[in-house]
DNA sequence: ATTAGTAATGGAAACCATTTTCAATAAGGA
DNA sequence: TCCTTATTGAAAATGGTTTCCATTACTAAT
């Protein structure tokens, strides 16, 4: 599949309506939002950008939407440690790539890094298929996250 | 220095005291219970078992002490993804491995997992020292955690 | 010991991200 | 159109964690 054929929202109506789901100018709204961002949005950040174009959009509509974006599959939910949630496309949507994140402990800075990637597949594969042997798990996903001080945080 | 010589409140005591930190009963009792249960124990949990023998122990207090245990870098905040931090003794401590967690989302049963450890270790450490030198962050922790379904509650 | 200064404490209240409740509305199928 | 079900927003509830504040416990100096 071609993938300029991936983006936008007829992408997205088909895996939405597909799963039962209708597709409402909110969950398009956020779901527009998600892939033309490229900062990792609470559900609050998300909440004040759609507000200003769909106000009749509330916060729990935007709680609930990602909710159900995330049991889709179609984005990921990640914890950065400063007791917000934040939203990303999930990998292969759009195009998106397997990547990781590098958190400042500092500013909260997030670097999104994809270097060291395949060694990291490659091992996360192996130890994947050894844990689901050994301990008699289906494993379904994983988080390898790298904390520290950027360069600005680190001079103070 | 013989591991022997490593346990128990004397170990503590040097390096709370040696921090310029008191190690009060409350203190005392939350690293005692730590250092011998295997679970990964709450707030609460740790709240609860001490009021029983320590009833004027707070659970304000046992908060202040897991973040300043914490920051002396002899306990771990973890984070399995239902709402509450969890804590265990930090690597090092008391004979306590390198080892990573593998977490079932459907009954939040933690597996320890030494298993691929060396290979990860390595990788890990190839990682950080790359990204540390590209994104000039100096690296201070991280998260390897692999989530799925347990063998009982892949059956339901 | 006594004192003075600081660290540590607990209970209550505040905080704040997220969920739940509930009544109203919108959308799709018959 | 009517009916059933999905979706919604506002307000209230929830629940883990922090903050406030007045009190108590240490420790070092006198």
């Amino acid at each position: 599949m071609p993938r300029g054929h991936c983006r936008g929202q007829w992408w997205w109506r088909g895996r939405v309506y597909g799963c039962g789901y209708r597709l409402t100018a909110g969950r398009e709204a956020i779901l527009g939002l998600l892939s033309t961002s490229k900062e990792h949005m609470s559900a609050e950040d998300i909440y004040m950008k759609i507000h200003t174009a769909y106000s009749n959009v509330g916060l729990t509509t935007v709680y609930r939407t990602l909710e159900l974006l995330s049991d889709l599959g179609m984005i990921c939910k990640l914890d950065f440690g400063d007791g917000r949630a934040r939203y990303e496309l999930a990998e292969g949507v759009q195009g998106v790539r397997h990547h990781h994140h590098l958190v400042c402990t500092g500013c909260n800075r997030v670097v999104e890094y994809t270097d060291f990637i395949d060694k990291e597949v490659e091992l996360l594969k192996e130890t994947e298929k050894g844990l689901e042997e050994k301990y008699h798990f289906k494993i379904t996903g994983h988080v390898i996250q790298f904390s520290g001080l950027c360069d600005r945080c680190s001079c103070k």
